[in-house]
DNA sequence: CCTAATCTCATCATGGCCCCCATGATGAGCTCATTAGG
């Protein structure tokens, strides 16, 4: 079983691979079969009397036929119970299904064989998602890094600007205009903390006593924010 | 151990529709596929 798998794992990691590379895929030497080949072949056999490929069993028809709508659904619902197909369940539905066994094993083959790539569709297109959003968080990170720093750049600019004033008058204006030795904390909303934040002197809105060079972000994360859509539009993301 | 049955994978062929796609069928498997039963 081990080897089994491990074969299956590198039959399957050589199915990502570009179609091109898989020409020699099952061991041999095998040229290259581009559409004009097969058509040409198609041709030789319309001319000829049958001959090529894997003909069947000779029989009357050696055109396939296809499966019945009821046919087609029996096996879909036995599929559903079960993807494996032990021979006496095989041979059950062949004879329910009017069918060779063999047919019913090549439909099941076949069913599985498309189920399996239809989940790796599926897998792959959510792996894409993850990846797209993940980048997307990624920018947005980066963006958000480089506005906190401005800000704190103008901030720090603010403080020594606020205090070299505290120096040269000591008479602090009763208004609040002085936030000087009271800290700030800058508190808001996605949308405001860090694209367009409000600051507040502490106590406005219920704050603690910070020391004189307290500066306090407060940042809430969200991903529709101004900031983001603003820095899309700015590179033309969207 | 041997062998038949079965699997996956890649590929071909055909039929239904408009040139490509869905699907039935086949062959290989390379340290020569794996698994199960005798």
């Amino acid at each position: 079983m081990d080897r089994y798998g491990e074969k299956q794992q590198q039959q399957l990691f050589a199915s990502y691979e570009d179609a091109s590379l898989l020409v020699a895929g099952s061991g041999g030497a095998q040229e290259e079969r581009p559409r004009a080949r097969k058509r040409r072949r198609r041709a030789a056999r319309c001319g000829g009397g049958g001959g090529g490929g894997g003909e069947v069993d000779g029989g009357g028809d050696p055109k396939k036929r296809r499966l019945s709508d009821d046919q087609v659904e029996m096996l879909e619902l036995s599929f559903r119970e079960e993807r494996k197909l032990e021979t006496g369940r095989k041979v059950h539905l062949a004879a329910e299904l009017g069918l060779d066994p063999k047919q019913v094993a090549v439909w099941f083959q076949n069913r599985r064989a498309r189920h399996k790539s239809k989940l790796l569709e599926e897998e792959f297109t959510k792996l894409k998602q993850a990846h797209d959003s993940a980048i997307l968080h990624k920018c947005h990170l980066e963006n958000e890094v480089l506005r906190l720093k401005e800000r704190l750049v103008v901030a720090e600019e603010e403080v020594r600007r606020l205090r070299s004033a505290g120096t040269t008058s000591h008479t602090a204006s009763a208004e609040g205009g002085d936030l000087v030795g009271r800290g700030v904390v800058c508190a808001g909303s996605p949308s405001s903390s860090f694209s367009t934040g409000t600051c507040q002197p502490p106590g406005v809105g219920g704050g603690d006593h910070l020391g004189d060079d307290d500066l306090m972000y407060v940042p809430e994360y969200g991903y529709a924010d101004n900031s983001v859509v603003e820095w899309f539009s700015l590179y033309g993301l969207i």
